[in-house]
DNA sequence: CTTTATGCAAAGCGTTTGCATACTT
DNA sequence: AAGTATGCAAACGCTTTGCATAAAG
């Protein structure tokens, strides 16, 4: 962590020494950290920043563009009784969620816009599976 | 919520009248409910049933493969400075994700799995945009 | 001197858990 | 009797917020 590059902010706001030092960790920290390692990577350079203060600049930093969230924004969990390999959209409005039956069909956010009369923006496609630590380790889960 | 039809559990469990119609809920509310609104909906049959009670039934539902959780199982936020459209792998041992550099390549279970060393076991793709109701109400988010 | 940023502590919200009770087998 | 399920209330973990102070434009 012995970062120096600069970053700029739109507008009114301040690239300070805290936000400067947590846009470094999630640029350096492999793995993709969550609040509580930024926080706790950023006390190392700065001991005095509150956990308060690292929630703030991850979401102001997000919202500039700097930063991307991973996982559904502070989406609550949802319950789907179609258990079968299935893809969805999301409303980004109000978080509904509806069903993708396209049963082998191609899926792209086009066809799936025509399909569902969402206004599709984006898509997040995200693999799951076993790290090569936990693999060797043997984690199941 | 006129429904009658049963489902079945793995060895000891029993298909309780609250878990009846928990599963009956999530089955028949459109929009993939989240707990609280499986709570509500519930409540209106049996109206005595606590919310400890649905959180534990929809957990086990799940678990016993009835049911189907959206949204990364219970996981926090996580943060990533690389704001290019990208895919990820999520460890689900131990929460870790790390970045997919397909550039334009195709991406699939298998060949994720060359290309990282996780095992992968599965995928989950996400379309986002606004539902048609937010769409007319003109819901940015 | 107005705006933006921070620390601290408290509150918020969704979710989980301990415990005593009740229902099944 | 042993195992499973429930309600209630308390606890929990992550995140947000109010407020007073500090720093930057």
């Amino acid at each position: 962590m012995t970062e120096t590059k600069r970053y700029y902010l739109p507008h009114g706001l301040r690239m300070t020494a805290p936000r400067q030092a947590i846009l470094d960790v999630v640029r350096h920290v492999c793995g993709h950290p969550n609040a509580e390692e930024v926080f706790k990577q950023v006390r190392r350079r700065l001991p005095h920043v509150s956990l308060a203060t690292v929630y703030r600049n991850l979401e102001l930093l997000s919202g500039a563009g700097l930063l991307r969230q991973l996982g559904p924004g502070a989406e609550q969990m949802r319950f789907d009784a179609n258990v079968e390999q299935h893809y969805h959209v999301r409303c980004t409005g109000c978080g509904r969620v509806a069903d993708l039956k396209a049963n082998g069909r191609m899926v792209n956010e086009r066809s799936v816009g025509r399909l569902t009369d969402f206004l599709v923006t984006g898509h997040r496609l995200e693999f799951v599976g076993l790290c090569p630590d936990c693999r060797r380790r043997g984690n199941r889960s």
